[in-house]
DNA sequence: GGCGCAAGTATTGTTGACAATCTTGGTGGC
DNA sequence: GCCACCAAGATTGTCAACAATACTTGCGCC
């Protein structure tokens, strides 16, 4: 398929590319992780992939079975779910804690991206609303300070990737989810902890609801 | 210190080894743990060892910082609580589907618990108490079903156990917690789901309260 | 023709040695 | 006396080879 990558000897840098990779696609879900392959496509030492491995199986992106090597952990459709229902609850949290925590500045931000959010909506680009998407949550959860929380999301969201995509792609997505995003940007401006937390439930509820139209995606 | 603990070439035993070591105070916060060391400990080499640490270190039990080793991580105060203020939502999310989704054995397990820690509560014992706690907790969650939010309480119990243990000696700790254990439970007998969640986030919030008053470990 | 069985291949698990890096203690110059 | 510097020791990171295990293919037997 891919030749090779790049050459990086260390071991964490064997970590981000396989996770990228993951990430992007390049390994499908349940593809197999044969240690000697990646080895040569990323020019590192046999024992730099192994390590990456057991550090991506901890994370939740890998699986590892005795004996038998690792490969691309598959999340089924009632697994995203279940994700999305844990971020519902604990982004629930980060948007409370923001409402109260929030400087001028934070505010700024979020505004900032939500008029960036309405202009993409108006000109129909999709990939760009996604990211500003991805931009909105990591700025609610940077404002809300909650390192412990911040921590459990990005190892959620990292084994979710390919579900939120698929969703982002959904035809009419961002004019629903657009107003949502508002409202919770709105309870955080007017630091009110229970709004912010009951509109960012809101949200993700919707997401939640949505899912099952994105499919599971086509595993093996 | 200690001797050799027990002989495990398996990396997987290490593992166990080394989080129930860490759990049951053997080894104190920021400790070294250095390879050879371990090695010699639990009889095991030290790949296995190495490739336990990595583990721990991605579930938080241990840092490792290039070239200088791995020391087990010191929760401070603040982590704490932050890890109490996930938990609290995510394990209200757990109630919550409890309640919706309880058998009859379910429900018949959750009563028993409480019955027992009446029974502990009338005779002092904080031992059984915290027992109980745990398994009060596992079965909520094991009820309600959530694969997902289950690992994720999972990894963060692992990381607060020392600050769970100081909190359940703290005395008359108990008697303040068991009317909201047994909330808990009425609202799932009662299939409510909110009110299930609003009694686990109640129960939580009163934990965070009394965390301080146990203070941080002592950090060296 | 299908099924058990055995040899061969592919892949992972483990070991020991070596290289790279950090830490510690001492030494000399200022 | 204090700081920069250097060497020795300790510890981790890396590597290649070996052992153990699972998978595959082909064969004989029923």
């Amino acid at each position: 398929m891919s030749a090779v990558t790049s050459a990086a000897g260390g071991t964490e840098d064997v970590v981000d590319l396989v996770r990228t990779a993951i990430h992007q696609g390049e390994f499908a879900p349940n593809q197999r992780l044969v240690e000697a392959d990646l080895s040569v496509q990323f020019g590192a030492s046999r024992a730099a992939v192994r390590t990456a491995l057991v550090q991506l199986a901890a994370e939740g992106l890998v699986e590892r079975v005795q004996n038998r090597g690792a490969r691309v952990r598959a999340v089924s459709l009632d697994e995203a779910i279940e994700i999305c229902e844990v971020r519902m609850v604990v982004e629930g949290l980060c948007a409370a804690k923001a409402a109260e925590r929030a400087t001028e500045d934070d505010l700024a931000l979020l505004r900032e991206i939500t008029a960036d959010m309405r202009r993409a909506v108006e000109g129909g680009d999709v990939f760009a609303y996604s990211e500003l998407n991805r931009r909105l949550h990591a700025a609610v959860r940077a404002t809300g300070g909650q390192r412990v929380a911040d921590g459990v999301l990005e190892r959620l969201r990292g084994q979710n990737v390919r579900h939120q995509f698929r969703l982002a792609l959904l035809p009419g997505r961002a004019s629903v989810s657009l107003p949502q995003h508002l409202e919770i940007v709105d309870a955080i401006c007017a630091r009110d902890p229970e709004r912010a937390e009951a509109a960012m439930r809101a949200h993700l509820a919707s997401v939640i609801e949505t899912l099952p139209q994105v499919g599971s995606s086509p595993v093996r």
